[in-house]
DNA sequence: TCCACGATCGGCT
DNA sequence: GCCGATCGTGGAG
């Protein structure tokens, strides 16, 4: 598997949202792997009101000012995660939610993260389908922002080669700002891929 | 300092 | 379809 360099992440944000439909992320803890199929994705650019480095370099978003190739999480609706690839050049402040993955690999840790074993119950298909959901299982959390993705631990690499023909845009959910924006992409038919 | 709100989720009606 | 949980962040004052 080849895995992503800076050079790949670095590249305009929305060509790299849709070409990660089908890439795999893979998380490598005490020698095992959690790895899912990215099948969702959102831009959020320079320039775009719904960005979080819309309003400039803040504590919780100065990642994100890199050059591609880092991972941005923040915490959100006092409960939740979300997890980001940084993108583009250096000083624009743009990035990649990752919305939904297709968990390939650890899928018993990933069900633990998600605290089946806590009463939750959660059905296999719910593991990941949806960004704060993602987050959880692959156990992402704000001590993980501006890790390298050129790393060891986290990273992105080559999955299946998906046809641009296979790949829905679509609005972007959850925000009030630029709605109208058609920065959302998914993998068509694929029954992991967010609800709502 | 203060305080409104959020790139969500799950449970309930 | 609706609503509550829950708290870090950052803009306002």
């Amino acid at each position: 598997m080849v895995k992503f360099d800076y050079e790949y992440y670095s590249r305009p944000t929305l060509s790299v949202a849709k070409e990660l439909i089908g890439a795999y992320f893979v998380r490598k803890r005490r020698g095992k792997y959690l790895v899912g199929m990215i099948v969702e994705t959102e831009a959020y650019r320079y320039n775009d009101p719904a960005c979080h480095a819309y309003r400039g370099m803040t504590e919780r978003n100065k990642v994100m000012f890199h050059h591609g190739g880092f991972l941005y999480v923040y915490f959100t609706y006092g409960m939740h995660y979300c997890a980001n690839i940084v993108t583009y050049k250096e000083g624009f402040g743009e990035a990649v939610l990752i919305r939904a993955v297709q968990p390939l690999e650890g899928i018993g840790t990933m069900a633990k993260n998600r605290g089946v074993n806590s009463g939750k119950h959660t059905p296999v298909l719910t593991l990941t389908n949806g960004p704060a959901k993602f987050a959880e299982a692959f156990n992402l959390t704000t001590k993980d922002s501006g890790t390298d993705l050129t790393g060891a631990s986290i990273f992105l690499t080559h999955g299946i080669s998906v046809p641009p023909s296979n790949i829905a845009a679509a609005t972007r959910i959850g925000i009030r700002a630029a709605v109208e924006k058609r920065w959302r992409y998914y993998l068509k038919d694929n029954e992991w891929v967010s609800k709502r």
